[in-house]
DNA sequence: CATGAATGAGCATTCATTCAT
DNA sequence: TATGAATGAATGCTCATTCAT
């Protein structure tokens, strides 16, 4: 990706993986890191701008991360991969198919407004094509429709929402209008009453979309 | 003689030597550098190769565009701009919202099929997060939304799109879902028939979303 | 955005970073610059070229200098400034003004006699016109002037020279001679004797041309 | 020098030479030349530069020198070879050494006086201190140094000067002391009067400087 | 003779990464 | 563990020079 010194291949990694002990500063360097990410962007940031924004060392860095592109692939698979997992949890309250999408969308827009920074990273970063990223970003993004496939597929079991869509696409439509409101939120004014409203009316709209015939919205 | 072209090769040659008409020339360059950002991204992708892909020097770039950021620039106003342009006069041929939001669609996913470089570079290397390229694609956006908000809105007047969305939210839901759509055709399986489906099925989901009839949606 | 180049972006950082210990390293860069600049003159002479010759890395000169004009200018500041230093001092152990005069000729070629590439380098390149240098250049020139001229008009004031010149003149005169001895030497055959015979000579020179006695340069 | 392209050795010139016929192209671009050197020095200063000072392409600098080196070097032989014809003329014109010198004195610095940007030129890009510029340079620069010292000799042996100065070095100091009121001159305040004074002045300076024991300047 | 579009070698500078402390 | 000075490979951009027209 950077491919400044070494070749970051797929073989030997010497990861020092922190975890335990001070994985207080790991998470330092992390939430550091989708600062200045969202501020300049993944390319335009030095690891030595991640690295004073944690008030840490810029060698310090490299103990908790194997190189700079790998810190921005442990924001996706950990921010992200608890987000998959709460929306995960967040399905299983429910029991309707309706509530369960009016649910998940709001969590997304939910988590994305206590941290627009995270909002900005994962709109804007996500999409930075280097064969790495696909890499480690696709198969969250897989996990992450998947779950939005599930619970329309169950709904057009069960008959609440029309059968003449696939699960799939309708979960790349979701995908795509929260991520089209978070980024222009993120981009934009940082209000965030319009992002709820937003959010409520995109369900409203993504919901009679799905809806059999032309059955009420019934709440 | 510093030997400027192939050394010995006779008449092999056959110069390409563009005069007067170097519109050409700007108009390879780009092409080249939409095929090579698609490849690699545009941070990873060094001038040289945007050079050698058009068949040019290196320098030959900087007599067209200032600077490697506006080769990425001038993509986006040429080639969104001339798609703004092609959605205006496609609106104009018909006068039923619905059947104009589905030209709409239908238009940008085509053209996107014709080149599938183009949906890479736009939906990927749009969000590069840097403060010149926000200065110029924002307002490329802005234009695009007023588009679709425009129809949409024509709909809410004339009475076949429900009132309670606010156009620009449902304008930025159908952007979402075509860039959605787009951004998982250009990463994944190449098949035409697949893009061409998923726009037909994202066009019914959209179109009933933005349905009057039936009940209200309780509010 | 890629901002190679100088980039008049955010901060107005001049950054000498490095303090105390490695001072040395700043040292050894700038009598480095000092030997390759007189060999070569400073536009001819490439960064990599003083890294080489002082024994570090190319990167390293930027650790302890902004940019490569920074490097000349820096010493000029130094050694310069130094030898106003030394000229300062050394006009006080006298009361003489003749005296004064001579041993700060003296001085001058004196410590050019032990570098004679620092001479080159004063002489030669102190002339680049560019205008960051003539920012820095100057300043140093008019206290350098302003030393020799405040000897000569205390001359005046005690009688020992002709009051009919201007010490500023006078001053410019001394200069022009001294630079003209240093650099047919610097560029010329390298015997010392020949730059001491010179000093010596010169000396006597302006010391009678600045003599009261005699009758006036009639004209 | 410039060392972009092919080396300029000093072997093969295929040097156009244009003289009688369009010659005046030839000296527009001179003239425009020594413009812009003053302004910018020769290494800031593009050949583009020159062109465009001069009303001419680019390309057609090269049709009446070598190449940008030789563009500097032209300006030396030009105009100080004929400032050293006039000089010799000059001399000539009197008997006296004592008015041989004034004369000389005021010539140059009255010729300055004309061309401002030829002070600049002579005096600061004299200095570029590559071996090109040595190699023209110098033999000019002895032959005007061999004038002045000629003068000098010939006053030593009428007795009018004092014996025991070396010729040359006193030539040495004459060029320095008119070279130092030149520079000042052209990188200060571009007031004329303050030139002539300065040449009166140093004139004095420097003829009591020569005068045998305290004889009176009995004219 | 003149032009100026095109060339491409060359270099200043950056910054991810290392490693001695 | 932590540090941050040092490294040096990598690259955007410049501009002298060429040559087809």
């Amino acid at each position: 990706m950077t491919g400044r010194r070494r070749e970051s291949g797929a073989g030997t990694e010497p990861r020092p993986k922190r975890r335990g002990a001070s994985g207080d500063k790991r998470e330092r360097i992390l939430s550091a890191a989708i600062r200045v990410f969202a501020q300049n962007g993944f390319y335009s940031t030095r690891v030595s701008e991640i690295a004073t924004a944690a008030g840490v060392a810029d060698g310090t860095i490299y103990l908790y991360f194997e190189n700079k592109d790998h810190v921005l692939i442990s924001i996706f698979e950990d921010r992200i991969g608890k987000l998959i997992e709460v929306m995960r949890r967040t399905v299983k309250e429910s029991t309707d198919p309706r509530e369960q999408l009016q649910r998940v969308i709001a969590l997304q827009l939910g988590q994305v407004e206590e941290n627009r920074d995270l909002a900005e990273v994962v709109t804007v970063n996500l999409r930075q094509s280097s064969t790495l990223l696909k890499q480690y970003a696709t198969p969250l993004f897989v996990k992450y429709l998947e779950v939005i496939a599930g619970v329309i597929s169950d709904g057009q079991k069960q008959g609440v929402f029309r059968t003449d869509l696939s699960p799939r696409v309708a979960a790349r439509a979701l995908y795509g209008g929260v991520d089209g409101i978070m980024l222009t939120w993120a981009l934009g004014e940082p209000e965030p009453k319009a992002l709820r409203k937003a959010a409520q009316q995109f369900t409203t709209l993504f919901l009679r979309g799905l809806s059999p015939e032309a059955a009420p919205d019934a709440e």
